[in-house]
DNA sequence: GCTATTAAAGATCATCTGTTCAATAGAATT
DNA sequence: AATTCTATTGAACAGATGATCTTTAATAGC
């Protein structure tokens, strides 16, 4: 039933020798393939596993970290940091720029960092299970991209209904749905996504009677 | 440390006697507090912790459900159906009704039905743990709903650029979205559902030049 | 009221899982 | 080559967890 029991863990895929790593550089293995492996089996993965894939002992794990909540936190670091608070904020609102074209430019590259598989899963399982940098990331995104965007928009609307944050957040959400679809639900992805992140756009604009030169 | 180390489980909070009920009954009441349990705590939830809100022993499910995928599937079916596939499709194409109206009515009705603590986290979870239910509700939503929706719209836009089906996917997930924001990452419920939905429904149908009489 | 039936409890198993720690071995320094 | 340092391993523990099996007792049929 077992034949190699002499073996605890380690399985070694690819196996080579078991190299010995600077601490700085090991953390980092670590914590890059649990990322991986979190986003594709959920925060409930096993640490046993993790090592396997790795290639590596479990206890090594708990010496880089002193348990397995510390260690799905640099999880989410990894994963959330960097993703948001670029240069975003004024670009969205430089008026210099039609207001379709800095949409356009926005979700195009905000797109590109998310519609991810990894961040997609991670984000999904964090927000399932409570975790407070997911509230806290939500919150940014409604106070430093989303609201600006109500503001820009509410400069240009050429309609008595004035425009409202949910509108925003239904432009956000119809974009954000497409990477959801692909990569939580594994439909398949859309033929051009870039086309319909434009024309997403194009409704929105047009509600408010926005012209594209604008 | 363990003040009653007699009572193995059966913390039941309104405590009462141990009844002896109907096994339909007793099926049907594990199946019901599973769906609240798993859509609380996400589909790793330890069975004796739900044999603890039921009041009952542990051994007690397993006597109903052979293993906890079995437990897991009532819960799927429990949860997903009827939740569809009721007289919808005709109505969607109900001609002597606008198309906005029908809209209207539908996702109406939907979102009351989905948005749902229970359902959209269920649904989240077996979506991410990739169940094979989630998969063939989609298909079906896309085939029995949305794709009647695009023909909908084709037989009414006014536009050059033609009704795609992932302008219809986009009107959903921008509505659906609302959901999502609520119950998986717990933010508040807009003020008026309602009206964020007829906007979103007003600002596809503009894009494609119908006329809300139509 | 008596008995056969069977929910439900009680006890326990085998395995899994996070965590700890002493022993080992790879590399750098002397 | 010997020594030192420490990254990594190997082994084990305690508690949890899905599952099984025997025992208890509530209910239905007579």
């Amino acid at each position: 039933m077992d034949g190699q029991s002499a073996k605890p863990d380690r399985e070694g895929e690819d196996s080579a020798l078991r190299k010995r790593l600077p601490p700085a550089e090991r953390r980092q293995q670590i914590v890059e393939e649990a990322v991986r492996f979190f986003a594709e089996v959920g925060l409930e993965g096993k640490t046993r596993e993790l090592a396997r894939r790795l290639g590596v002992t479990q206890s090594l794990i708990f010496n880089y970290f002193a348990t397995k909540d510390d260690l799905i936190e640099a999880v989410y670091e990894k994963v959330y940091i960097g993703r948001l608070s670029l240069d975003w904020p004024e670009r969205l609102t430089d008026r210099s720029v039609p207001l379709r074209q800095r949409l356009i430019d926005f979700y195009t590259e905000y797109s590109a960092l998310i519609f991810e598989r990894e961040w997609m899963r991670i984000f999904m399982f964090s927000g399932l299970a409570g975790a407070s940098l997911n509230h806290r990331y939500l919150e940014h995104l409604g106070e430093v991209i989303l609201r600006p965007l109500l503001a820009e928009t509410k400069a240009l609307a050429r309609t008595d209904t004035p425009p409202k944050m949910e509108d925003v957040w239904n432009l956000h959400g119809g974009i954000v749905y497409i990477g959801i679809r692909q990569h939580i639900y594994r439909m398949p992805e859309p033929a051009k996504p870039k086309e319909e992140i434009a024309r997403a756009i194009d409704k929105y604009l047009l509600y408010f009677g926005i012209n594209s030169e604008r």
